[in-house]
RNA sequence: GGCCCCAUCGUAUAGCGGCCUAGUACGCUGCCCUCUCACGGCGGUAACACCGGUUCGAAUCCGGUUGGGGUCACCA
């Protein structure tokens, strides 16, 4: 029989921490659990500790390769590494759940032995009839009944050809832990019940690998989403059973994350596109915006500062410091602090990594010719975006030929714009230091000056003329871009619409 | 319903008993810059859920109320 035992808890600190990030490999990777994954990184890192990366994989309808895929991918994208674990091996694997079955087998056999497993043959229909039937609360859940059941009475289901679940059972006692992020929390006996570890086809359900993972692996904290967090003292009731039949010493601290929410108040939902790493990856986020804006989801660096890098944010995390109360993900916000980083981006940089963005305009990797008018387009609107899928827009219209350059409606200019057109092609046209500089002084000269018209008219409809549209990186920058000769065409072009 | 968690501007947060007439960022907004859009600069807007208590003093501590969320699966 299980003694109540007094917990103890992990004191490691430092080199001898020790995280898990252990998702199910169902679905696309949800920015919720990243966050997670990020949290525990950086805790690992912080303290020079180490980050293991388990699968579980115990649900076979759920689970599929192309998920797996997916979080790795995830991760090597933001930059989340692991010291041990799929893909790499270690001390401890294999790090597949559903590779893990004999070492299950194994302890199940031992538990069970030792009394802390015990049989249940009662389906779920029978369980509420009972709690009807005895007054009892059906939300209540199952009341420990088959505690007690003798050996006869355990024939006599056999006899009827029923395969008894296997139920831990759970100290008659309160259950308290000091929660990193929340602080203390007791749950009173009697508000977990014995739970199911094993179904009755033998395999272990998550609420038994789990714990059992984390204990054969040497976990000293568990960072997890607070939606587990009512299932913890039943996961230290395992702790307790596994301590006693010498399979660890010591029960993990735990630390609760905050839910990241989506609109109103409910979880940021699977279904919704912005749950979605990936999505985000399309739209343009750079991991270094997108992990800085997941990383403010709970916790905060300093007071007055909110751009910061990956290795500032590894200096300065400590769970401790994160908040409790749900987070809501702002896009907006998001993608504010992605153009920060952008912005911070090397040159070179940024030019490589738009390439993938301008599909449909140009070739991966570009040709020669691609490449010189990439280098040139590029630093004129990497300041201007916040999400690299905005190029294809912004920078289009340089990889686009002459003749085949669409005009936007909500760009055209009215008939009136002729004249603009013309008084411009003829400045132009006289002019031979074809840069900028010259473009904008004999520009100016005709049109604004000579002609007295201003700014905004007189270089409207010569940028709806260039691009085809009614935003556009700068214009004098993008007709030098453009030559000369293509240039005059397009405004040609443009006044013939007219 | 039982149990558990949560509660500062619209949003994310700073704040750990006096530095708070509550700071920062996003958003919204006024002005400046300006060839469009951005960027940048200078302003503005807007919050301690409520009620008690402890204290010389509370956003900060305690209790309660209200509100929100989670959980009570042979899913994870």
């Amino acid at each position: 029989m299980p003694a109540p035992t007094n917990a103890s808890f992990s004191t490691a600190t430092g080199p001898d921490v020790k995280v898990r990030f252990c998702p199910s490999p169902t679905g696309t990777p949800h920015v919720g659990l990243i966050r997670t994954a990020l949290f525990n990184w950086a805790y690992a890192r912080h303290n020079g500790g180490q980050l293991v990366f388990r699968i579980e994989d115990t649900d076979a309808a759920r689970d599929s390769e192309e998920s797996y895929e997916q979080l790795l991918e995830a991760l090597r994208w933001l930059g989340i590494d692991w010291d041990e674990g799929v893909e790499i091996g270690g001390p401890n694997g294999p790090y597949r759940q559903s590779q893990r079955g004999d070492i299950y087998r194994e302890l199940i056999e031992k538990l069970r032995d030792a009394g802390y497993l015990y049989e249940s043959f009662a389906t779920a229909e029978e369980i509420e009839a009972r709690n009807v039937a005895n007054g009892r609360d059906p939300k209540q859940g199952y009341d420990n009944f088959e505690r007690t059941l003798t050996e006869e009475q355990r024939e006599a289901y056999r006899a009827e050809g029923r395969h008894p679940a296997l139920r831990l059972r759970v100290p008659d006692a309160d259950l308290s832990f000091d929660d990193l992020v929340r602080g203390p929390i007791t749950f009173p006996a009697g508000s977990f019940t014995d739970f199911v570890v094993v179904r009755p086809n033998g395999a272990p359900l998550y609420t038994f690998v789990n714990p059992v993972d984390d204990a054969l692996m040497g976990i000293t904290h568990v960072l997890r989403g607070e939606d587990i967090l009512s299932s913890t003292p039943r996961q230290i009731a395992l702790y307790h059973a596994l301590i006693e039949v010498g399979i660890t010493d010591v029960v993990p601290r735990f630390g609760h994350l905050p839910y990241v929410m989506g609109d109103g108040n409910k979880k940021l939902s699977k279904r919704d596109p912005e749950s979605n790493l990936f999505h985000h990856r399309v739209r343009g986020f750079i991991p270094e915006g997108l992990v800085n804006y997941l990383s403010l989801l709970g916790w905060s660096l300093t007071h007055d500062r909110d751009i910061f890098s990956l290795d500032e944010m590894v200096g300065a995390f400590d769970v401790v410091d994160v908040n409790p109360n749900p987070a809501r993900f702002d896009l907006k916000k998001a993608e504010s602090i992605n153009g920060d980083h952008i912005r911070m981006l090397a040159p070179a940089d940024f030019e490589e990594r738009i390439i993938p963005y301008l599909s449909g305009y140009i070739s991966n990797p570009p040709t020669p010719i691609e490449r010189v008018i990439l280098h040139e387009a590029a630093p004129l609107v990497q300041e201007r975006i916040a999400l690299l899928g905005e190029v294809g827009h912004l920078l289009g219209p340089f990889f686009t030929a002459d003749g085949e350059l669409d005009f936007d409606d909500d760009a055209m200019p009215g008939a009136d714009a002729l004249l603009v057109l013309d008084a411009a092609a003829g400045a132009l046209s006289q002019l031979n230091d074809w840069a900028a500089e010259h473009i904008e002084r004999v520009l100016r000269e005709s049109l604004v000056e000579g002609a007295g018209l201003k700014p905004r008219v007189a270089f409207g409809p010569l940028r709806t003329a260039v691009s085809g549209r009614r935003i556009s990186p700068p214009l004098f920058e993008s007709m030098e871009l453009l030559g000369k000769e293509s240039t005059l065409a397009r405004i040609g072009r443009l006044s013939a619409r007219l």
